[in-house]
DNA sequence: TATTGTTATACTCTATAACTATA
DNA sequence: TATAGTTATAGAGTATAACAATA
């Protein structure tokens, strides 16, 4: 189900969250459905392109990835046996493992950002520069440094400590 | 963890992904916190407030809000039990049911749009009258009626078809 | 003792399937 | 037969906990 609603225009407006939401999640959808001719997923390829300069482990990765260790072992797994990228020793720290890119990887990672472009030009297309140069200004102001939803707080979804079975608000 | 990794304005302002991704959860985890004091989620407001006018069944009311009728079960269920809304059953087809707000439902609605708009108006503050609405125009663009971003397409999450077993994309 | 990466597991969220009672 | 609402449950995503190896 959850088919849609249809909203007017002047209605939606008035609703920032769901313009973010739609927004957001709109262009995942299409990221995701045209990266999927690469067989990579925005997250495949999030992490591929921080681990083409080379020489971070999977700590640091996973910190500039803004993933969890955990998820990053999944993701990696997932990459190396796509024979995208490959986990070696570290020769300073032997608990340690470096991340590096395959060549194929690397084939791939230029070809997503190709394709990654198109999309935002495409959607960005329907603006005006004027509109356009604005948009990106005035996101950047929101989201950015210092500014009102650069958040640094809590997770993204509900935080599920053990137990302490919060009674769940409506 | 995942705590942030901090990218510089520059670096973010041609990552449109990020952008509406980090300003939507932003904006969700503010929102959230602010509602919490109300004791009611977006969620519950958004159903609540669209139960309002009155006479809708839940199938009905599901499909407004954009829900799942089954997610519409535990979300009235938390709506009631909070003594917000009422099921009554409808006097032209038995089977369904009539969503009401109570005394109480509607006064936790009035005061969460107070403070809904004031998050807004918090958020968006920082920019000016110009930039404020050249956002809002831009967005409804690409989000509204006949958008780029205005997929009626898959579902958010990935679908899970029964089995199936799709062989993970990286 | 602390940290890296791994595995196992728990918890949330949301949707499919199956069911009851009507239509 | 089809539909409204419910319950049970499965699947996806992601984080906590515990662990082995090493620092």
């Amino acid at each position: 189900m959850v088919l849609m609603a249809v909203r007017s225009d002047d209605e939606i407006r008035g609703d920032l969250s769901y313009l973010f939401d739609k927004a957001s999640q709109a262009l995942a959808v299409r990221m995701t459905a045209a990266l999927a001719e690469l067989d990579i997923t925005p997250r495949g390829y999030c992490v591929l392109s921080k681990a083409m300069p080379g020489e971070l482990t999977q700590g640091e990765l996973a910190e500039i990835a803004l993933l969890d260790k955990t998820t990053m072992v999944v993701t990696l797994d997932h990459l190396e046996g796509a024979g995208l990228a490959r986990r070696t020793p570290s020769r300073t720290d032997r608990r340690a493992r470096i991340v590096e890119t395959t060549e194929e990887g690397d084939r791939v990672v230029a070809n997503a950002r190709t394709i990654i472009d198109g999309v935002y030009d495409e959607v960005l297309g329907v603006l005006s520069d004027e509109q356009r140069s604005v948009l990106l200004d005035a996101l950047v102001g929101l989201v950015g440094a210092g500014g009102p939803l650069s958040t640094v707080e809590p997770t993204p979804n509900a935080p599920r400590r053990r137990s302490q079975r919060s009674s769940r608000s409506v």
